[in-house]
DNA sequence: TATATAAGTGAGTGGTTACTCACAGTTGGT
DNA sequence: ACCAACTGTGAGTAACCACTCACTTATATA
């Protein structure tokens, strides 16, 4: 997961991931059946981790909590996820792999909740925080060296909250 | 620029560049050295059409207007200017390609216009806009097929003008 | 202990990769 | 018309790629 997501899928290679795994470059293939088993069974571990974390904030009682716990997610991945959601975000780009179902249960939990706040257009107000989401998660993954990301999710409280 | 947009940097061979461009393969070595180079001369293209837009909301006289310009930046992206955004923000997740540097005119600008307007900390309401910009050209570059791009502009509008 | 199954190895495979180079054609200045 | 410099070609190359396979080692069950 480390080597593809700061390398890119076809950057690296079954020969590298072998010798950095410490193990045989046959074990793959047996394992995955081929790089793209490996990639796929590596997003699986990530996702696995994931749904239970949407699963608790889809069940916050108070609507416009599960709107701010959603707008938040990328300010709150732990250094360990790190890699995973630099996977996802790097995939998105490449033609091959980009896949629109991924975010849709994040969408729905939006929906929802901005629905439950007598939102005129909740679909279109979903989008546009999908958007945020996918701007702040840019931020967070790629320039957490160069910006404070908690005074960012500071300046962003004070005009939401 | 649209192979390596839409496939990646790695996964196109100079091979097919060369078949796809109707040359021979040993001409882009005698022009562009190696493969990054003629990365570099396609980005170095994108680039000198991209400053004269930025040069030229730099200098609108309204402040207000200045921040609304850069902050719809994504929108308003012509068709044909779509692979090299695509580019840009796919090279982004790369380790080897990331350029930091980039975004500083665009960001710069900002800061500028938001101390004109007596914002209190113009660098972090800048870092948050940036976030934001991110964000939509990631939807409009990406899922411009999936949803409605004009709406979301409209969306952002009622809620900052 | 015996045996079947699974886990792991590493040398080898054909195909592809970025890149080179000797050569051919085109151009522009005198 | 000549030459020098530039533009373009395509066959060739070593390195690397994902992947295979005959083989060895570990594990589980009876």
């Amino acid at each position: 997961m480390k080597l593809f997501s700061n390398k890119g899928f076809y950057a690296v290679s079954t020969n590298l991931i072998a010798k950095e795994a410490g193990v045989s470059e046959g074990l793959i293939f047996r394992h995955f059946q081929n790089k793209v088993g490996l990639l796929n069974a590596v997003m699986q571990m990530g996702k696995e981790k994931v749904e239970p974390l949407l699963a608790s904030i889809a069940e916050l009682p108070d609507s416009a909590k599960r709107v701010q716990a959603i707008m938040e997610l990328p300010f709150h991945i732990g250094e360990e996820d790190y890699p995973f959601w630099r996977l996802i975000y790097s995939l998105k780009w490449q033609n091959d792999f980009y896949d629109d179902e991924m975010s849709k249960p994040t969408k729905d939990i939006l929906v929802k909740a901005l629905t439950d706040l007598k939102y005129a257009d909740a679909d279109a107000e979903a989008d546009l925080i999908m958007s945020y989401i996918d701007g702040f998660a840019t931020t967070v993954l790629l320039k957490r060296d160069s910006i404070n990301t908690a005074k960012l999710l500071e300046t962003l409280r004070k005009k939401y909250i």
